[in-house]
DNA sequence: AGACTCTGTGAAAACGTTTACTTGGCGTCG
DNA sequence: CGACGCCAAGTAAACGTTTTCACAGAGTCT
């Protein structure tokens, strides 16, 4: 049984007030009551019971990690990020999936309130009743990669428009013309992000080609087959993320087509896995951890200050270009403006 | 402001016990009351207080699950186990890290106090003080991958002997002879146990080469160009994990080794990167999910009877050998027996 | 018809803290 | 020398639940 602020003040011979004051710091105290109130507690082991705490202070210094899954290095990423955050300010983390099911994500936020200061949350789907209702209101709310209207709290997107839109230039710069695309799940905001930077970066004569996909490597496979089957296969492919882009590798590969020299191949997020495939993967870099921490910081703050101004902003995170073998465009050959020259 | 329970009494015209009652489902209601409360309690978007209920019925409906670190797939596999097993019985998570830092654990072991009904733990570090004093007492714990001796809770540990030893022995019965291990860190469990399994399926008459590693690419890469350099490189690498497999299969790549041909190639864990190197790289599949979900099970139930028996029991997860091309045995091709046969 | 058992409801205690308020002692200043 | 103010320490209320206990009313059985 554990020991509880009682225990110490007995032992300590004080009353339950000084012994709470002497280990908040909240208020003067004499060194004499000081010095047995820590003695009594260290003897005792004392740990002040947490939820007691927060029922009276309204705090419970625990922040609230709602992901839409944990898979993969993307996710261990994020957490990774937001704990470094949280830990430094001496915050706990509750994770907690919605498995992209909207009401999934409606039961956590609900059996997450009174448990949590604020709330970060990942949910890139679309569609489906808003969250706005879900929300516990007056909830502390920093949104990641989401597409709602920004009336919650303060939100941060990774920059996915700008890198597909800079990866499709790239591409259109190494003298690709025909540049296919195969696209994320159509509820997802990332996903449509992509596909917009990816017409973007077009030249303004080409038609785009959209495939589908689902960002699983599967799906990935599929579409390279499909793309390698074509009667007008496509000078380039770019995958809306490098696990799709390493299936449509795969299929391509078994295809006989070769990477880069027939077909040139982009990714993006830039897994781990993409440096090490053959060809590495030209795909886009996202500081993911940078997301988490930033996201983090920002709900701190809210929480700090809830009437704080940017409430409602739009941050964006920037992504880097990463140019590898895989688009041919990294060293002086393969590209077919280089072929065509020689 | 969030409602209490006291609103939703008034509003339904009923006592805070029977609204309690209601929504515990604790002990029979009239359909009248029962309909007011549930009524009322939906008008007023009212989801109880999590910490003023776990104070009185001393349960968080929260575990806590502490990890070295948070970093790359293994850990989000895990997590993503133990998050499942936990969802389907209405836990919730509460994730930190050590970081390998013992202070930093008790800290975080200090902190959880009240705020958790369990605890699942991670901790393969070997030394410093032990976790048993940190540990709140009553706390029903389940330890993964430790050394520690099981006075503390039940435990459960990846068989790393077990698979390092099947490894081994697979190299020998292909014909290997001379096998290298480069070795994860040493006040690592896992690391440890796997250099006993290597030592113990080698021939009795082989005398072991170990090298130096800890577990990163570099370290791997590192061995790798010390092996290729040796006046006496080995017929076969065998990796303490994948990652330093992979950083030891650029070093010979670089230093013209070919693998399988010149040096076999052999890894542990099975990261999905594993598959995609070129060689595919030999290695141990661990289901660490398993792990994760065994773990949560069994930790529930201790806290559903904290005197069961198996308390401090050691359960072993098994792990399997996947052979790939790395290794030159997947295939007729590469192994010194069939080279000398040919 | 009276006593007795249920059954549903409300009042109140309890959980372990923090904190506003109260009290008592001491020093200081007029 | 007395009043005033300040400081440390204690008392008690409050936080939002669950749960024990008491109670009232309705059946049921002799």
């Amino acid at each position: 049984m554990a020991a509880t602020i009682k225990d110490v003040a007995r032992r300590a011979r004080v009353s339950i007030a000084s012994v709470s004051r002497t280990l908040n710091n909240s208020s003067s105290v004499t060194p004499d009551v000081r010095e047995r109130v820590l003695r009594a507690a260290s003897r005792l082991h004392y740990t002040p019971h947490a939820a007691a705490r927060s029922l009276i202070s309204r705090r419970t210094h625990t922040i609230g990690l709602l992901l839409p899954d944990i898979h993969g290095e993307y996710f261990s990423e994020l957490i990774r990020g937001v704990d470094r955050a949280a830990r430094t300010r001496g915050l706990h983390l509750l994770v907690s999936c919605t498995h992209g099911n909207n009401a999934e994500a409606a039961e956590a936020l609900r059996s997450m309130n009174g448990r949590v200061d604020g709330l970060l949350m990942m949910s890139p789907y679309i569609g489906g009743e808003s969250l706005e209702d879900a929300l516990p209101s007056g909830l502390p709310t920093v949104l990641m990669n989401t597409h709602e209207p920004a009336g919650i709290g303060a939100a941060f997107v990774v920059d996915d428009f700008g890198g597909a839109r800079a990866m499709t230039t790239h591409l259109v710069a190494a003298g690709y013309q025909d540049i296919a695309h195969i696209r994320g799940p159509a509820n997802d905001f990332q996903a449509l992000e992509r596909v917009r930077g990816y017409r973007a970066g077009l030249a303004t004569d080409r038609v785009p080609r959209v495939i589908d996909g689902d960002f699983t490597e599967e799906s990935g496979y599929l579409a390279g087959r499909a793309l390698a089957a074509s009667d007008t296969p496509p000078q380039a492919v770019f995958a809306a993320n490098d696990t799709m882009a390493i299936g449509c590798l795969f299929a391509l590969r078994e295809a006989g087509v070769r990477v880069p020299h027939d077909i040139a191949l982009a990714g993006f997020d830039d897994i781990p896995l993409a440096r090490f495939v053959s060809p590495p993967l030209t795909t886009v870099r996202v500081d993911i951890a940078a997301l988490g921490r930033r996201a983090l910081e920002s709900l701190v703050a809210s929480i700090a200050d809830p009437n704080a101004a940017g409430r409602s902003s739009i941050e964006t995170v920037p992504v880097e270009l990463v140019v590898r073998a895989s688009c041919g465009a990294d060293s002086q050959r393969h590209t077919p403006r280089e072929k065509a020259r020689a």
